[in-house]
DNA sequence: GATGGAAGCCCGGGTTCCTT
DNA sequence: AAGGAACCCGGGCTTCCATC
């Protein structure tokens, strides 16, 4: 079998390579097939020149979606879910090479089901609280999910330089999930590595009761066995058997090809997407509208104002018509909601966040907290839509990054324009800068 | 009473420092 | 160096108060 990858060219973790179901000749590392596995005995992998023999693809190819052609570096993956369980998977745990290695493979059983609590519906994994996701990072990590099913919910932690780099690194553990998952008072748990017979034996700290949950001591010796770096991701779940003691982490790497950015971008709290086509960008022909103040014929239907301010925000006679001019302009199916940045807005408050006024938000958002996207030229953010007593739609989490990013400033004044048809609920934000009027 | 602004409290996680 | 604990800070939520 050829030792190195056929991605990377490398030999790299031997022990995570996955050698051809066919030939017994080629490999791959798990962490470089295009859908990530991270238990390699959910990996069904055929090489190219074995694909070509079945059939199953060809140079011209349209691709499946496991599939990627021999020009993009073709890989291809058979993820082995539910029915696949019984299967005899070849992986290379069963090659030479991890023979080699002498580091025994985890059986599927061992490595992914957790244990008999199960997972709460549509919540796939537990993430950090100080860990984001980017849109390439909650691919891979859906990626791992979709093809493990794990039974009970995994922990998703991206490392942070405070993991991984001495002295005295931790890994923090949110409360609910420690308190779902993990032992209930301070003691030592389990790691385990897939394709490693090695253990580690970190302290689970849990103070207070209600306070920390991190794990340390041998958390170091983890991280440096398993030469984990800022940036990876880390995913973690408790093992069947283990009495809330032993876990199973698996480690998403941050390779060249899913790099998507510095760490600070990655933890940012805010996912800018730098893609969008000019026809989003907001105010485009602009000085085409002409002045005048808003009809209701203007628009499609003619009970429904065009915008909506907050009952407190009194526009003066100049915001008043260029906020027109600019409504006008957007012609918006929705009425737009404006809202003129105030000092707990965007100003000297100690913490900002933006309500929006409810004679707006609760005939046109939804009644249910959600993270919502604002969308501004190019880039987009996600903030979190909180409702409080069922009255008051606030928006805060991503909020003061999309502020800083955008600069604004008390006196700029935002018109929400809510995007239909888009998949998560979207809005996109027109700034008008105080200078304006 | 409805709405909006502002501030306080609490929680949770990261960071740093002290002790062994 | 490792373990333990305190501190700091950001975010979530609630409450109070003012205004209409």
């Amino acid at each position: 079998m050829n030792t190195v990858c056929e991605v990377c060219g490398d030999i790299g973790y031997k022990h995570l390579l996955v050698c051809c179901r066919d030939c017994m000749c080629s490999a791959m590392h798990q962490y470089c097939l295009d859908k990530v596995v991270f238990d390699a005995s959910l990996a069904d992998w055929l090489c190219y020149e074995c694909l070509q023999s079945h059939g199953e693809v060809t140079l011209s190819s349209s691709q499946h979606d496991n599939t990627k052609s021999l020009e993009s570096n073709e890989r291809f993956v058979q993820c082995q879910k539910g029915s696949s369980c019984g299967k005899t998977v070849k992986t290379a745990a069963a090659t030479p090479a991890s023979e080699e290695s002498g580091e025994d493979i985890p059986s599927e059983n061992e490595s992914l089901e957790l244990d008999n609590l199960q997972a709460p519906p549509g919540d796939d994994y537990v993430l950090s609280r100080t860990s984001y996701l980017s849109e390439a990072q909650k691919e891979r990590v859906m990626a791992f999910i979709q093809e493990t099913k794990p039974k009970i919910t995994v922990f998703v932690s991206i490392m942070r330089k405070s993991n991984v780099q001495p002295p005295g690194p931790c890994l923090g553990i949110s409360k609910e999930y420690a308190s779902a998952h993990f032992p209930h008072k301070s003691t030592n748990v389990t790691l385990q590595m897939p394709g490693k017979s090695k253990q580690w034996h970190p302290i689970f700290y849990k103070r207070n009761e209600s306070r920390k949950n991190m794990l340390m001591g041998q958390w170091l010796e983890f991280v440096r066995d398993n030469h984990v770096q800022e940036g990876d991701i880390c995913l973690l779940g408790p093992t069947k058997g283990g009495r809330r003691t032993t876990f199973t982490v698996y480690l998403l790497r941050e390779t060249t090809h899913s790099r998507c950015g510095s760490i600070a971008k990655m933890a940012s709290e805010v996912h800018i997407k730098e893609e969008l086509s000019d026809e989003e960008i907001s105010g485009s022909g602009m000085h085409e509208i002409s002045h005048g103040s808003l009809e209701s014929e203007d628009y499609g239907d003619p009970s429904q104002p065009p915008y909506i301010v907050p009952c407190g925000n009194c526009l003066s006679k100049s915001q008043k018509k260029i906020v027109e001019e600019r409504v006008r302009a957007i012609q918006s199916e929705v009425p737009i909601c404006v809202a003129v940045m105030k000092n707990n807005n965007v100003g000297i408050a100690r913490k900002w966040m933006l309500e929006l006024g409810s004679r707006y938000a609760s005939v046109h958002l939804p009644a249910r907290g959600q993270t919502m996207v604002l969308q501004c030229g190019r880039k987009i953010w996600e903030v979190k839509m909180v409702i409080h007593n069922g009255r008051r739609w606030f928006l805060n989490g991503g909020w003061p990054k999309f502020v800083r990013d955008n600069d604004l400033r008390v006196g700029d004044i935002c018109l929400f324009e809510l995007k239909k048809n888009e998949r998560k609920l979207t809005m996109t934000v027109h700034v008008i800068s105080r200078e304006q009027f």
